[in-house]
DNA sequence: TGACATTTAGACGTGACGTATCGAAAATGA
DNA sequence: TCATTTTCGATACGTCACGTCTAAATGTCA
């Protein structure tokens, strides 16, 4: 396990095959206990809240488990127990895992690739940009952590964009010499690149006209 | 001063415009002292053989100033006097900065576009791709180390490839709706997307074909 | 020689890490 | 009702690195 390599190559590799078995993760991990005093919901919010109150004011890299268990009236040891590392935490404080709406249907290739280019741009506007980028640098430091932030946040981004680049490809509307997990690379990481250079937002212009010049890469 | 999003800015302008008036940086940064102790080269050597023999063993975030210092045989002061953080020693270290070669000539548009990303390519190969990009995920914590690591580093390669770029457009070689500073982000973003998303170092299949993928943006 | 900046070495206070321990609290089920 | 089980908050612990700070030695120039 561990490596983000592996895990990635792997997550590609099954989209591009078209046979994605089991990438379901694992959501079958509520064994349901009987016994012994129960999770405090009341203490697992205002972990989340203290998170999400002091994101406001200070930037990912800042926040330390022990001043987050402060202001949440926590014991840190609630923390360490339920999060295994800060991403996890303030990924699930700000709600950026997962989210994956499905495609509305009945749309050309072009206009589905425009359309998911544009759900990840709206997940990174704003001060979640900032942050998650954050998140994606600190998990550099830990291969752990690396595959933590891949496959709870990227992973599910870049197999649905391959999906789509597969399909256009199949169906005529795309290159088929285009090499699918280039353009993936090219396409997020033109975001990701952008956002880790200085701006602390992603600026209106360059929402607005991104997608379609990632449209013209895969034409 | 300070902002890594200003550096940028105004330097993709620069290029744009296609008037670099002052983008030498400053190399005069010599006042030759005559008066004191002059510094000590050997330690300054010291420092960095240090840096390089621990790159072998350990990532660039599990160096510590006191590590190096220990290892070096030196006071960790020199160390603090001389370089504003971990970001900047490292790079020195490795030797990333500058060695900006001069392209030959004669040369088409396209030509010089695959040129300049193989030059970027080679430099981020082996063990020192993953090391910049080590320094690039933690100057993300600061915005000083962020300005320091995109001037001392990604600034000239930008520079480059966007005049690169704005060159192929006038002759006619590329797109001229093309976006040059999306473009740039896209190349350059992919690469480095890459990078951070696991694969340890860049494998001889990517460095092979992402050039004539990143020219087909351009086209 | 004297002026002066840099050198090494290490002490210092700070702050965060992650673990361990404690008694209290909250649920279950016999 | 009461034993069992698990989480709770609190806090102590040892470790580590940070960046600043002294202090005495060292090297170069005038």
């Amino acid at each position: 396990m561990s490596s983000a390599a592996n895990a990635r190559a792997s997550a590609l590799a099954d989209v591009i095959r078209d046979d994605l078995p089991k990438a379901k993760v694992k959501k079958d991990e509520k064994p349901a206990r009987k016994v012994g005093r129960p999770r405090s919901e009341k203490s697992r919010k205002a972990i989340v809240n203290a998170v999400n109150r002091m994101l406001l004011h200070k930037q990912a890299s800042d926040l330390s488990i022990e001043a987050i268990a402060k202001k949440a009236g926590v014991g840190k040891t609630t923390i360490y127990r339920w999060w295994p590392d800060k991403i996890a935490l303030i990924l699930e404080a700000i709600n950026a895992n997962g989210a994956n709406v499905p495609q509305p249907v009945h749309k050309s290739a072009g206009e589905r690739l425009l359309w998911q280019i544009e759900r990840f741009l709206r997940l990174l506007r704003g001060r979640n940009g900032k942050v998650i980028i954050e998140m994606m640098a600190q998990a550099q430091a830990s291969p752990d952590a690396l595959g933590s932030f891949y496959e709870s946040f990227m992973l599910v981004h870049e197999e649905n964009l391959a999906e789509i680049i597969e399909n256009g490809k199949s169906a005529g509307a795309f290159r088929k010499d285009l090499d699918t997990a280039m353009a993936v690379d090219m396409i997020y990481g033109g975001i990701v690149y952008h956002l880790m250079s200085g701006s602390d937002e992603l600026d209106e212009d360059f929402i607005t006209r991104y997608p379609n010049e990632a449209l013209r890469l895969v034409r």
